[in-house]
DNA sequence: AAGATTAGTTAATAATGTAAACTATTAACA
DNA sequence: TGTTAATAGTTTACATTATTAACTAATCTT
């Protein structure tokens, strides 16, 4: 039981606080949702690699979502076990492994389209249309207020 | 490298992705910031010990923070080796432990204030007084929304 | 051809989260 | 009043996730 006599949570304290409650009630909500479809996570890069017209490599897909190399491998490992992506060399640069997704992760993608936008809509409750899509503007300036930022440049060097 | 080739990743993916990337940034940013001080962690249980006018007990740490009691007694274990905090047992209620800030930590508390301020002002950087404020109160309505939904456990791991 | 870079993987380490079982204390109520 | 239930906090075991470093293989640079 949150206390009702002090300020608003999201008033007294840093910003990424609240982002932090709503991530995590957020997916929570999301992965109930879809884990009828024998699934539980990683919906973000199966979208990802439905959506992209882009050449979807490995290193694609960890830029983009900004996920570290190391993870996204495990993530596909875990995708992979699902029977939903395939990985294949790339013949062109060998290097390279590009992901699908296979005929059966094609034939839920509709579905966790639709219980995605069922849990923006949840979340966006009492937004009109033009509300909505000034937030999620929004959203984006603060993702990019915080990526010019010296300390993460720094980060990113010393990763490679 | 982001592609600029397709939409931005705030209108094609769960909303919860957006919001994890700006508590990713967010809490990094402000880790390294704040670490000179002689912590990197935990600075939203302090602000709360700080500012809060109410009993301030593990439980309601949790409760006000949404930290499983676990989580907390690890939290708190972290804090009192920082020697930032000191538990008390309630003598009105001996199964309770009252948490208070050390004198150590009250004189840094300032810094702290000062710094979590200055990311807020970097995160909405761009956003008027008035923009600014309805964004934190939308932020707040979203958290509401997703109250009370059936939910999966999840883990956000915020690392330094 | 030699050296640097890139894509991806593996292993080790650390932080964080949850569940279950536990102690100690207080509340409920028959 | 005494038994039972509930609450606050802790410990242990386990799962997940992120980071660093070291590695293989392929490609690019010069």
């Amino acid at each position: 039981m949150i206390s009702t006599t002090r300020k608003h949570i999201v008033e007294c304290l840093p910003l990424g606080k609240s982002m932090g409650i709503i991530t995590k009630k957020y997916y929570g909500a999301l992965s109930k949702r879809i884990e009828p479809l024998g699934i539980d996570r990683h919906f973000a890069t199966l979208i990802t690699i439905d959506t992209t017209d882009e050449k979807c490599t490995q290193q694609y897909l960890s830029d983009f979502l900004q996920i570290d190399k190391v993870t996204m491998v495990r993530n596909l490992d875990y995708l992979v076990k699902k029977k939903l992506i395939k990985r294949t060399v790339n013949p062109e640069d060998r290097r390279e492994h590009i992901i699908e997704l296979t005929e059966k992760a094609k034939k839920i993608m509709p579905a966790i389209h639709n219980e995605i936008e069922a849990m923006n809509n949840i979340a966006l409750k009492g937004f009109n249309k033009k509300e909505a899509k000034l937030f999620k503007e929004q959203l984006a300036v603060v993702i990019k207020n915080l990526d010019n930022l010296p300390v993460n440049e720094v980060s990113i060097n010393i990763n490679k």
